[in-house]
RNA sequence: GGCGCAUUCGUCUAGGGGCCUAGGACGCCGCCCUCUCACGGCGGUAGCACGGGUUCGAAUCCCGUAUGCGCCUCCA
């Protein structure tokens, strides 16, 4: 029987980085086994910023790539259910009425065990175990008895979670024994922190789906780093494509040690994957990064700007600093500037025809050559009044894609103002 | 406090008794390539939390300690 795993946020606000990586574990693990991958919103209210935030989930799920199976459901739907089987608990004298509230009972002596397919066996003595309230004295569901009932209902075989709920694992075990529910198998994954140790939050950098998406982020980059945290598919390899994380994935092969989010390697798998993507498709990803961070750029020119940066740049939202020149003035620091080396540049690039990379490289570095310097060295100024940084896409490239006319009047102007 | 879970380079990890004088990756350092930056190549730095066992032999098994995290709510 093919499994089926759910993904239950809380729709309290943007999808936290941590909550895609249980998602993301869910979701590898159901596609892996052919199963299916649901759903589930877990809304106790219905506000109209919850909402806006259930919509926010699932466009960032979406993004990621992680289609669900089925329709979305939510907790709010079944609390009438949820109210019945505690209802149908207390008749049956596995619960029992307590002020207004439905408590179930939990047995005294003995232990509670499961075989956690992350951490192996854990047992919890029931001693511990309190006769948990199920439905509140206002008539709401308590999340510990709605989340079991719903597991059943939904016929969820395998679940995926976070190590917080290791603790309410008991306790859900007895209520779906009480409900007469098999049992389901139990995945524990841990939780992933910041640089200092504590839960990763928004002081550390990048926290939401949407967070990474506007650093400049890919879904590619973002689902590989996350499935490396916890999970390993051998001793070497890290760099792998969605299907190949889909036929790669397996439960065995998920640690119990909690991960620290590393930023730098997130940029690092973010570069990788962006240079791997085929040169239209990767200016494609430009221009409608560009589009949604609102920059009013001509498009063409950053189709035509992208294979100059492809190599260079690591997350998306490092192309206007890098290559902004091309869309706008610049304003170059004079002491970097020459004015021999600019002027004489202008004269040699003025005869260039047809104005490609290849005619100005030649002219250059003849030029370099006649200056009797490296063209490390004389190249320099000449970056720097063209584009205005030190740090720039291939000089030559950069002159034909800028055209002679605004070459030039660069080249001019930062000739006037050279030290 | 009780219960539970975790503990290999700074970070992510491989490792499940001898293959480990512990492998890979990010970061960092050096060199090479080079029009800058980046990419790429080469080399280097750095780790089995601690203490007891078990064993001919332990990063690997057991116990204890320490540390971190989680839960102990009519929160989710």
């Amino acid at each position: 029987m093919p499994p089926v795993v759910r993904f239950a946020p809380s729709p309290t606000g943007f999808l936290h980085i941590g909550n895609v990586h249980t998602a993301l574990f869910n979701w590898l693990f159901a596609r892996h086994e052919g199963g299916e991958f649901r759903l589930r919103i877990e809304n106790t209210d219905t506000s109209r910023e919850v909402a806006e935030a259930t919509e926010q989930i699932q466009e960032s799920l979406r993004w990621l790539g992680l289609e669900w199976d089925g329709p979305v459901t939510f907790q709010l739907d079944r609390m009438d259910r949820c109210r019945e089987e505690a209802h149908r608990l207390v008749a049956q004298g596995k619960a029992y009425e307590d002020e207004g509230a439905i408590r179930i009972r939990m047995p005294d002596d003995g232990t509670t065990a499961w075989d956690d397919l992350v951490r192996g066996p854990i047992e919890y003595p029931n001693e511990k175990l309190e006769d948990l309230v199920a439905i509140r004295s206002d008539g709401r569901p308590t999340y510990n008895f709605a989340s079991p009932v719903e597991d059943w209902l939904d016929g969820i075989t395998h679940i995926i979670r976070g190590d917080d709920h290791i603790s309410n694992t008991p306790k859900q075990i007895r209520i779906l024994e009480a409900l007469g529910a098999p049992p389901p198998e139990y995945a524990h994954v841990s939780h992933i922190l910041g640089p200092d140790g504590a839960t990763l939050s928004k002081r550390h950098g990048s926290v939401s789906v949407e967070d990474f998406r506007a650093a400049g982020y890919i879904p590619e980059a973002l689902t590989n780093y996350l499935a490396l945290l916890g999970w390993s598919y051998d001793d070497r390899t890290e760099i792998m494509t969605v299907s190949e994380l889909v036929e790669r994935f397996t439960l065995e092969r998920v640690g119990a040690s909690p991960a620290v989010f590393d930023y730098q390697k997130l940029e690092h798998f973010n570069g990788v994957h962006l240079r791997a993507l085929p040169p239209g498709e990767y200016a494609e990803r430009l221009v409608g990064y560009l589009r949604e961070q609102a920059y009013e750029w001509d498009e063409e020119l950053v189709r035509r700007a992208a294979p100059l940066v492809q190599e260079k740049i690591s997350t998306l939202a490092q192309f206007p600093g890098f290559a902004g020149f091309l869309f706008g003035e610049v304003d170059p620091d004079p002491a970097l500037l020459d004015r021999e080396v600019l002027e004489r540049a202008a004269a040699a690039l003025e005869g260039v025809e047809p104005f490609d990379a290849e005619g100005i490289e030649q002219a250059l570095r003849a030029l370099a050559d006649e200056l009797g310097t490296s063209p490390r060295r004389a190249f320099q100024p000449i970056r720097v009044a063209v584009t205005g940084s030190k740090v720039s896409p291939g000089l030559f490239e950069s002159l034909e894609l800028l055209g002679k006319d605004r070459a030039l009047s660069r080249l001019a102007s930062a000739g006037a103002v050279a030290a």
